[in-house]
DNA sequence: AGCACATTTGTGACCGTTCACACTCGAGCA
DNA sequence: TGCTCGAGTGTGAACGGTCACAAATGTGCT
């Protein structure tokens, strides 16, 4: 009847020193890899350990040590492909360095949810935060909330924020702009992403840069929201016009409206209108036709963003490893301008 | 020099008990809720909890209640629309119920990571998870680690699992199956998902159900991997034969490749081959030809689930609130048969 | 006034861990 | 032998809440 002593309460760390005949202050001491501990107590120890299946209470620990070992991820429209896979990347990669993630998610549309989201993440206690939704006003949020932990945004042109880390979506939008161009098209139009995100700037101004650099005459970017329903409208408004040849999309689900628009009114993609997308998720090697687009490496923005997080939570002052350079992906949505 | 006292910490329940001048059990009761307490302390310790901008400390509060109103989420594959959608309206459930999530991955592949997901999860402490990953390999590791906290899983049949909850998939699927029987329809393919997925599983019976109740003969599905990738190849590789006229495909992602496959081999959706989708993911409505497909609400899923699952918790026995009804969406990428 | 009883508040212990510090014990050395 | 020193271990007090219980205060009734 003693053999077991359970009084219904999971064993903690006195319940495992008695049974190892030890003080709970030396499992302890097991348990964070103390240097000096005999190893024969150690196996003593561990053994116990193994045998009562315990567990260290996260709870008592965050609350002795102070710290939370959470970081927390502020994400916009999670479910779209780019942040749904940073999301993913930046949990892997925290699980890794023994971090928890908490995700809050922002409501379109409300914006008292940035503070509720904020206030979500800070009552976790993270020791950090990654912004997704690297929208302005969530900075503006972060900064006037005086928010005092490090926080690491996944894009961003480099100007805002403390820590920005950055696929270089500047180069990324140069790089579609200039395939256009050395194609040979002259009139291009450009669907940019909601202004306020950070990254839709950051490759309107890619766009705007390459194209001066080439002499070539613009119109003004049109302001979309990411969905494949915008573009779709988009399309068909542009195409009253038709003072066009090519379209840089600011994100491959726009891309597919526009062509979809464009099918619709009788014309082919790439004969009549050449489009590049961006991001290239999954789906764009299936699109008809397959989506010329520019590759980001989401995964790995993820990974380095945490590191990153992690580096600055600890105070030290990490290499920012650089831009990741995106890729352009060329497939069968562009060629010249018919002329 | 006294006004302020912050030594650097944050303020505790006590900071607050000390400058309202009561005790720290009053603060206490304040922040949560207790029905007897005046009025006018009430609103002394709430002014000063403003003045002090105090926030309660989780892990604290974690300790002493036992309880860490945290959920886990278990998820394969968060990147895609499904599971990402469903995430987020998980997150957001949960938050308005006051509870965390903590979400982990499984990685593709490794079949040690389900252990280590779960692992991760239970040292957190969860109350309970959600899974998104209804794999029956999953399940085992779930009993097999006889896991003492309750969990839900999105979608299933009903015969796994203590607590089911589900789009009805057979009932989605037989809606897809009857629609390509009723256009005319008769030598019908399916591409089913990995068959290790319940939903995969579930889509499969719908297809073959309504295929018998209709006396149509089938032929065995292909299992896919829900790509579209995947789907593609499949598509490649059914139109060796082409002794068919539709295609039902289990996710929207295969129906794209499906669709890239057959046009690239100069035939048309749906003149030559008609192709029923599943999902409804955002981008189906602009595929080419925009994509028939059986709609679910992920929203409303995640949404449930967690009632179920805080219920749950809390010991009560919830009404399961009945299966959630998908629905059949068409669009343009059925016909008659061309014949 | 005196009593029973409800409302409001305070006191101290406790949750499971880590931290700071003290202690024991043997080795090395003058 | 006596001393220092470091490795290995133990002791008690945090950490910041909640819980159980006791105390104080107020209210209604006889």
């Amino acid at each position: 009847m003693t053999g077991d002593k359970s009084n219904g309460r999971a064993p903690s760390i006195r319940d495992v020193a008695r049974l190892a005949g030890v003080s709970h202050q030396t499992v302890s001491r097991v348990l964070n890899d103390h240097p000096s501990i005999r190893d024969s107590t150690k196996a003593r120890v561990l053994q116990v350990i193994e045998e009562l299946q315990y567990r260290p209470n996260k709870a008592a620990r965050a609350l002795s040590r102070g710290r939370s070992r959470t970081i927390g991820v502020l994400s916009a429209s999670s479910a779209e492909y780019g942040p749904a896979s940073s999301v993913a990347a930046i949990q892997d990669a925290a699980r890794e360095a023994g971090y928890f993630v908490n995700t809050a998610n922002l409501n379109r549309g409300d914006p008292g949810s940035i503070t509720a989201a904020i206030d979500h993440l800070m009552s976790q206690s993270v020791e950090g935060i990654v912004v997704i939704a690297p929208q302005v006003r969530v900075f503006n949020a972060l900064k006037l909330l005086s928010i005092d932990v490090p926080f690491v945004t996944l894009q961003s042109t480099g100007n805002i924020g403390a820590n920005p880390l950055s696929v270089n979506q500047i180069a990324g939008a140069r790089l579609a702009t200039r395939h256009l161009i050395d194609l040979g098209h002259r009139d291009i139009y450009h669907l940019a992403g909601p202004q306020d995100w950070i990254e839709a700037e950051a490759r309107m101004h890619g766009f705007l840069e390459e194209m001066g650099a080439r002499d070539v005459p613009t119109t003004a970017p049109i302001l979309g929201d990411w969905t494949a329903e915008f573009g779709y409208h988009a399309g068909r408004e542009l195409l009253h016009v038709r003072d066009f040849t090519a379209i840089f999309s600011s994100n491959d689900q726009m891309a597919l409206g526009l062509m979809h628009a464009i099918r619709e009114a009788g014309l082919n993609v790439p004969r009549d209108v050449s489009i590049v997308g961006f991001d290239d998720i999954p789906e764009a090697a299936h699109f008809w036709p397959p989506l010329t687009t520019v590759r980001q490496d989401f995964a790995e923005l993820g990974r380095r963003c945490v590191a990153l997080l992690l580096a600055n939570i600890a105070g030290t002052t990490a290499e920012n490893q650089g831009a990741i350079m995106p890729e352009l992906i060329v497939r069968a949505s562009t060629a010249r301008p018919a002329f």
